[in-house]
DNA sequence: ATACGATGTATCGTATGGCGTAGTAGGAGG
DNA sequence: CCTCCTACTACGCCATACGATACATCGTAT
C-alpha cells in the first residue's frame, strides 16, 4: 500500500522538526544522519510524498518552496520508526553474541 | 558504494542469528519485524547479497539451500543499524515534542 | 493409495524508485 | 561583472522491489 523508501523517511524525519524547503531538508538530513541526498533523490521523494498526502506544499514567499508534514505523514513516520527500532534492537542483540 | 535496500538488511538481520535457508529467513523476518517477504523479493535479495560478498551459499544437504552471513555482511549490517538507530532516536525525540 | 496443505526454491515481468547530471536563476561578496 | 553559494527543475538510466507464477517434496489424514 503505502510504499516509500529510505529517502522518504529521511524527508519526513526532517520535516517532523518543522516546515522546511528542499535545500534546508538536504542540509538537515546531512547533519542529522550523515546521508547526502542529491537533487534527484530529494525532489523525487518530495513529489511522491505530496501525492500520498504525507507532506503538503506551503505557499512560497520567494523562490523557496517550503513543505510541512501532515498528520498522516507523522503517523507513517512513527510506524516506520517503530519497525526500524525493532530491527535495530534485534540486530544489535544478535550481533553482540559472537 | 555498497547500496542495498531494506529487504537486504532484513535478510542480513535474519542470518546474523545463524545460517538459514530461504524459507526459514522469510519466517524469521516475519516473526521478528512483521514484514512479509515474497519469493521475488527474497531470492532477488539473496542473489544480490551473494554477489556483493555479504552472505555466502552453503552446500545444500537436501533440497534446502542455506546461506550464512560473512564478516563483510556483519559489518554492513552493523553500519546500517547504526544509521537507523540515529534516525530512530532523532525521529522519536522530534515526534515527542508536539 | 491419495489428496491436500505446508515446505521450499526459482524465474519472469514490470512499475517504481534511487540518484546522478545538467541546466536555470537569484543573491551576496570581492 | 564575475564567481560562488543558494535553490529548484527536468531528464533519464538502471537497479530494485515485488507480485504472479510455476514446480518439487514432505507429512499427514482420510
Amino acid at each position: 500500500m503505502a510504499r516509500f523508501g529510505e529517502p522518504g523517511v529521511l524527508v519526513l524525519l526532517s520535516l517532523s522538526d518543522g516546515a522546511k524547503h528542499g535545500y534546508a531538508i538536504t542540509a538537515d538530513v546531512l547533519e542529522q544522519t550523515g546521508v547526502r541526498l542529491g537533487p534527484g533523490t530529494l525532489y523525487g521523494s518530495l513529489t511522491k510524498l505530496v501525492e500520498r498526502g504525507l507532506i503538503a506544499a506551503l505557499p512560497s514567499d520567494d523562490r523557496r518552496r517550503p513543505y510541512e508534514i501532515t498528520a498522516a505523514g507523522r503517523a507513517a513516520l512513527a510506524a516506520q520508526l517503530a519497525t526500524w527500532s525493532r530491527v535495530v534492537q534485534t540486530g544489535q542483540s544478535r550481533l553482540a553474541q559472537a
